[in-house]
DNA sequence: CACATTCAATGCAACGTTGCAATTAGGTAA
DNA sequence: TTACCTAATTGCAACGTTGCATTGAATGTG
């Protein structure tokens, strides 16, 4: 398997050499003339380009690193969270779609521990990739930390509370608890409550603050049941058995994780509380087993794929050297309205 | 951003050269040493070992590449089945805990279209990687067949049927149906139904094969709804009404699909139909996700994590050398039986 | 003592690429 | 004619690594 003599040319292989040969320049002229010497007479350069299609070459990877220091990699680092159901293929799919066409490969490297920065570490060390993407982000997250004073490249799916900006891509959270509020006040509900996924997020604050700004302008009443994240999905059901029978429960319900939905609506099945009925809720939706089971349940849509394609765009802008201030987006929650009205 | 100048050295960087200045030596031996050459005297390779320690050396990957043509990477093509929640995030940790320590990467690539073999052509074209993972494998799949005829490295989730031998594990799908049907048995279950979620891989053949020899020999009627593929998540449920209001429906159903499992589920809870009670049903799982929702029913196990360990440890035997024949290997299902007995 | 043999370490070229410095050809000005 | 410019192309060295061929020293043999 793979026995060419190392160090030797692959017998096959299409290489500025070949092209030289091909077209009887030099293969200096030749490496100029693909990567767009205004210097070269026309003439050459259409030889050249017409030579390189026909032969189809491509850049080898290894000789442009060793040479440039440009890996053409990006590195997804990803997070060991499991709020959002299929979140790992959805990104990977976006970020794949994004970069179909690119020089560009996606490595992707799983933290294990949450709160390790070895990963960063490691890329920033050996210089492995053009860029990182990172997801789950908190508010002073130490990987974000590391690379802004690394001056390295990266995104985050999720902003942060540092004072130097830095790219982000993020799901508009503010947006999300107010558009849920809103929509559990119009279904008549008197006291609302917010289930937070993950308390380690920067979402979690922007969630919680707009949870209560908007609960008082619209003058509910509020309860946060905050950190279910030590919980085993066991646990987070019993909560739900809880609510079900507790006397002064919530008559309106936001969730901000799906796992953590279907937890709390199996309590609920097994106590035979009925959503729609005895309570409404409003969860955030990434994937679509959800909406298979429970096809008349209220959510707020964040579509990952695209997060994944635009993580991507500002990525790579920001490889290219655009400021970072620049590179500031945010996603808009799609409601999905399913419960009538 | 990474602004040093092309062609020269970065500053701080340790490499080959920094241990020859450090210990004395020539780039050569101490290249050689740390490659383990026998014809130096223990002496030298232990100061060179030192060094590199010291140092923190860490070999180039492009400088290798270029050489050797060794990547040093592993690829993932992952297919865009849904089949099972959370396949790609499981199966991502399971390589990447596999390859922790080993100076192996992974790059991911979501092939879109099903029957496309572009992704595994591009690889193979420009030797990107040392080693391909795929998954979700049909039986005459042209992406094994061309990894085959090239003689890359390369192993499979799931078997084939041809005849050259290549690495796989597989979930061992015959075992899988012939318990399902047992305990389906063993709960009194006259009619049991088989669901296949997709009849393109080699584990529909053996669920299907396995489940009429063993329904056979339980005395069982059997039915079976294949094809559920081109269906979409409504569809399925609409399956699963009709299926509840159906005067001779199974009193068992074996489902192979998570997703399919849920689909049927909401039609079963909008029908009013009760499972354990009105019909008995095993389904195939490998998140966490449908026990968290319905801890009393009956499922039987992969271990996706795992799955990804084993391939990574096959394929990288593979890489050096190893066998097809030898690198053949079964995931026993892990029956959870949650419904009593 | 000359010569062969072994041991230990090294020089060199090459993998494919890029960017600077250098070269060539043709023209124009003094 | 000489010097000097511009335009177009090219040579060369280097990025970090490896493996072959070679060197040099120490030891053994006749």
């Amino acid at each position: 398997m793979q026995k060419n003599r190392p160090g030797q040319a692959v017998p096959g292989r299409v290489t500025l050499k070949t092209i030289a040969e091909a077209t009887g320049l030099s293969l200096s002229t030749v490496s100029l003339s693909l990567r767009g010497g205004t210097t070269l007479k026309q003439e050459t350069r259409d030889k050249v380009a017409a030579a390189a299609k026909a032969l189809g070459y491509v850049p080898d990877r290894a000789g442009v690193r060793l040479r440039t220091g440009k890996t053409n990699v990006l590195a997804l680092v990803l997070d060991g969270a499991e709020d959002s159901i299929d979140f790992a293929r959805q990104m990977i799919q976006g970020i794949g779609q994004a970069i179909k066409g690119t020089p560009y490969h996606l490595t992707v490297t799983p933290e294990f521990d949450r709160r390790s920065t070895d990963t960063i570490r490691y890329i920033l060390e050996h210089r492995n990739a053009d860029g990182v993407i990172i997801t789950h982000t908190g508010p002073r997250d130490p990987r974000v930390q590391m690379m802004v004073d690394a001056n390295f490249p990266f995104v985050s799916h999720g902003r942060t509370e540092f004072f130097t900006p830095h790219p982000y891509h993020d799901f508009h959270a503010e947006a999300f608890a107010t558009m849920a509020v809103e929509r559990l006040a119009g279904k008549g509900c008197r006291k609302v409550m917010l289930v937070i996924g993950d308390d380690r997020t920067t979402n979690y604050h922007n969630i919680v603050t707009a949870f209560h700004k908007s609960a008082a302008r619209n003058g509910l009443e509020t309860a946060l049941l905050e950190s279910t994240r030590g919980l085993t999905p066991a646990e987070l059901r019993g909560i739900g058995v809880e609510l079900a029978h507790s006397a002064d429960r919530p008559d309106g319900l936001i969730c901000d994780s799906e796992t953590r939905t279907i937890a709390l609506l199996g309590g609920f099945m097994e106590s035979g509380l009925v959503v729609g009925r005895d309570l409404h809720l409003v969860y955030k939706q990434t994937s679509g087993i959800l909406p298979t089971m429970f096809p008349r349940l209220d959510s707020i849509r964040e579509d990952i794929v695209a997060a994944g394609v635009e993580l991507t765009r500002l990525l790579r802008l920001r490889i290219e050297g655009a400021p970072a201030e620049e590179l500031q987006t945010l996603s808009e929650p799609q409601p999905q309205w399913r419960s009538g009205d």
